[in-house]
DNA sequence: TTTAATTTTGCAACCGCTTACAGGTATAAA
DNA sequence: TTTATACCTGTAAGCGGTTGCAAAATTAAA
């Protein structure tokens, strides 16, 4: 299995020195040579491949990349969002030639230990930390003392002097909110995302925006924190139907689907009684009925400008850091009475 | 930020050698030391960690373990089951202080980068590839000619001198269909994953053997071969409804919902006219109308066996393959008609 | 043909850590 | 006190590549 060979074994085998066999690998000499075709030939019959450790401690670029998510029980691989961005941001690897390193855990001592792993000089070049998220704020000491290039996904107000790439969500959430007043709903209600979270924040803000553009009044009653899973979704709208609300802006995909089905068990309809409108787009959203209206997140770019940024910063160390916003579309779909066709 | 200490500097700091820095670093010294506490010292103070490329240079040890899946457009990570299954592999990597490298592709092109990148020797200790999924047989050669230790997830018949750890499908399919023929259906079709992938094979082996081992005919005109996606499982249905069956078998969960809606929209009932039995419970199977009953997969245990399998590999080359099938759990909710309570 | 410019090649140092070996010290046994 | 034993420490040679430097070889220019 270890009968690897070196790039010594190469040069003996074609009889010139190592040095050479290095350049021929690297394509730093011309077809003037007259040792090149040997050299290429040797490397072809043995199927030689350098030695990828070795290349990195004499190049100091390994070519790796991490992804860290703050640790949580119920694994951020559950949510379609996380999945997503993981996906995004491997395939914009793919395209830069870099590879992704995935950092999870469901435990602050494993967290703790990924920590030292990820500060170790050498492995990665540099780490994409998704902050805004439960139990983020653990990880911001961890970036700040990181000495290796950060990007975050996602904004975060204690790391301001980061580069970032973030999704305008508060817009998005103003739109959508927007779209449902537009169609003459009065009572909106909002199951928000976990409020100790960037996006969750923001995207409450912008139901706040939406209603106070309209001069409608902002009842707290009708804003109730979720977690973004769809059974606070779900258990929220049943308590919230009860108000007498013709509208609810769920901050994301999962609960607006739990939220459309206490409406229907209730006896309602959806969208007549209440519309319903959702966040991210996951692949439910179009399948369930009646198909759900939502804001969709641009998730292939967000994993490219992620990694771009990155390779940007990983080159050039000592530029300033560079904020990026994205904009999102809003899907219409049934679940809030208007169809396009 | 590249203003990293080596070994040497912390050596120079304390006024000792660097070998003598690396022993306290490995605490291959004892307390009589006199030099121990002052380099711990400095090692403390400037907060210095070896660089992990050069200790796995010397150590020919990395600590990376890959994982790859086969390029597919519609990416493996839109299927629930992929992504439990990498999930609770990092899982097992954080309990041995392994790290886990991704490999995702979506092209052809892709995954030949990748693959040239999986075989470089020294980064990876060891490699899991799931083979049996579609687009899989693109990766046999590859894993075949890989020169580090290879574990596969779930069997595949090109790779028999390996090591997998595999779900028992054939078996769970069988109960599965059992437990159908057992609450008294007697037309039972079934929706097959793709046919040029393990699993998908397996799970119809058992549907037939179920329906043999009762001395049912198999009808081959109930047996429909899907593709995982909740739309085949709705569309097949729509087709196999005018057969006149009461009972469906989907050799996935998304397939089983898609037909449940199928089979709603026809104005029939689920489980009343047509009882449905899905597999892997993912997440959606619980909150659906009816609740599905599924099989479920024992995912954590699975990305622990790999992880196991792997290491034991890395660290005992020449041992025997070792193969590990692992058993299922049938998981009764209403969509067959019976109720636990 | 001679000289200048350009490539090719090998030597050796370096990337940062580990470890076999041998010499030096401290401790235990005689 | 002497001798045997155990542990500590430094030197130097790896691990497997890359690259600056200078000499050699080739090509272009004069």
């Amino acid at each position: 299995m270890n009968d690897h060979k070196t790039i010594a074994d190469i040069a003996r085998l074609a009889g010139v020195s190592s040095a050479t066999v290095s350049r021929v690998i690297n394509g730093q000499i011309g077809n003037r040579s007259k040792v090149k075709q040997r050299v290429m030939k040797v490397i072809e019959e043995t199927s030689f491949q350098p030695n990828a450790v070795a290349q990195t401690l004499a190049l100091q670029h390994s070519g790796f990349i991490g992804i860290i998510f703050p640790n949580s029980m119920t694994s951020v691989l559950s949510q379609p969002y996380y999945v997503k961005t993981i996906e995004s941001v491997t395939m914009a690897c793919n395209q830069h030639d870099y590879n992704l390193v995935l950092f999870l855990s469901q435990s602050v001592a494993d967290e703790e230990k990924i920590f030292s792993k990820v500060g170790r000089p050498g492995m990665l070049d540099g780490l994409i930390a998704s902050v805004g998220c439960v139990n983020g704020e653990r990880l911001i000491p961890m970036v700040k003392e990181a000495r290796l290039p950060v990007v975050l996904a996602g904004r975060c107000d204690g790391l301001d002097s980061f580069s970032y790439v973030d999704i305008d969500n508060v817009n998005a959430a103003f739109n959508a909110v927007q779209h449902l007043l537009s169609l003459g709903r009065k009572r909106v209600a909002t199951i928000t995302g976990p409020l100790n979270v960037t996006d969750g924040c923001d995207r409450l803000e912008g139901f706040r925006r939406a209603l106070i553009s309209r001069g409608l009044p902002v009842d707290e009653d009708l804003i109730v924190e979720g977690d973004y899973s769809e059974r606070t979704g779900y258990y929220s709208t049943r308590r919230l139907i009860s108000k007498g609300i013709d509208g609810i802006f769920a901050a994301n995909d999962e609960m607006a689907i739990g939220a459309i089905r206490a409406v229907q068990e209730s006896g309602l309809s959806v969208p007549k009684d209440i519309a319903i409108i959702g966040f991210d787009d996951i692949a439910a959203s179009s399948t369930i009925n009646p198909p759900l209206t939502t804001v969709r997140q641009p998730l292939g770019t967000f994993g490219n400008k992620l990694v771009e940024l990155l390779i940007d910063q990983i080159e050039n160390p000592d530029k300033m850091p560079r904020k990026i916003v994205l904009d999102t579309e809003l899907v219409i779909r049934q679940s809030c009475g208007e169809t396009m066709w």
